[in-house]
DNA sequence: GCTCGGCATCGATGGATGTCAATGCCTGAC
DNA sequence: GTCAGGCATTGACATCCATCGATGCCGAGC
């Protein structure tokens, strides 16, 4: 339904942790969780995952992820690797531009690191 | 199902932000979100939720908070502040002690935040 | 009154983090 | 080869944050 373009390869996430209100958390897992979820906790960081997840062309040139955030260009390339470490966003080399690209799946797994306890 | 004791009162929890992977994030919106994950940023806060939204009673007494974290009282406390603030638990004396619980609705709109933008 | 126990607050310290200017590295065009 | 543009990296700086010891406050019991 979207791309003109090919989009970005989607790789694969490994679940984290058992969710955090079904058991209590091992400290490891605590840590993992909190390590992901830290790269949620800038406002910067969301502004660029939100402009990713919303482009209908499934993928973002870095060039007009700039202007949107207004900062400058080293912190956006700062913050977009942390995302990458994050596994949150993936990116790809295109010419002399490169192209980012949401992992929906990563996003998913930290929601259900919150979800509900059964029942 | 639970409960001898009486749960704590369960404030309202404001909705907060359109969902990141729908519409472009403000800026404002931005901020606020980022201040709410970035409680759940802490491997110690993540296992004080864990410990209060698992506990079969729905709260806890501070005192049993320390030891299963493995900091100093001042330390919980500390966080215990921070998780009140983002109004992720409530707490209420009762006597001497003071009795945490999560509030289930305040994790569920970060959750929503997550979630994928509608097909 | 005094004392003890539970929790919050304060002050200090070390480490992590956001930001930007300057710079470096590629790639494509000429 | 040279040049220009796009992005990453570096270095420096300021700020925030997690942690703990010491201390303060308050309620219960004596």
């Amino acid at each position: 339904m979207v791309a003109e373009l090919p989009l970005l390869a989607q790789p694969e996430v490994e679940a984290c942790c058992a969710p955090v209100r079904t058991a209590a958390l091992s400290s490891d897992d605590a840590v993992e969780l909190a390590r992901r979820f830290a790269a949620l906790a800038d406002p910067v960081r969301l502004q660029l995952l939100s402009l990713l997840a919303t482009d209908p062309r499934g993928a973002v040139c870095a060039c007009d992820l700039v202007e949107p955030v207004g900062k400058s260009q080293p912190t956006v390339s700062h913050h977009l690797k942390l995302l990458r470490e994050a596994g949150l966003v993936v990116s790809e080399k295109r010419g002399v531009n490169v192209w980012y690209a949401v992992v929906p799946a990563a996003l998913d797994v930290l929601r259900d690191a919150l979800a509900p306890a059964p029942s």
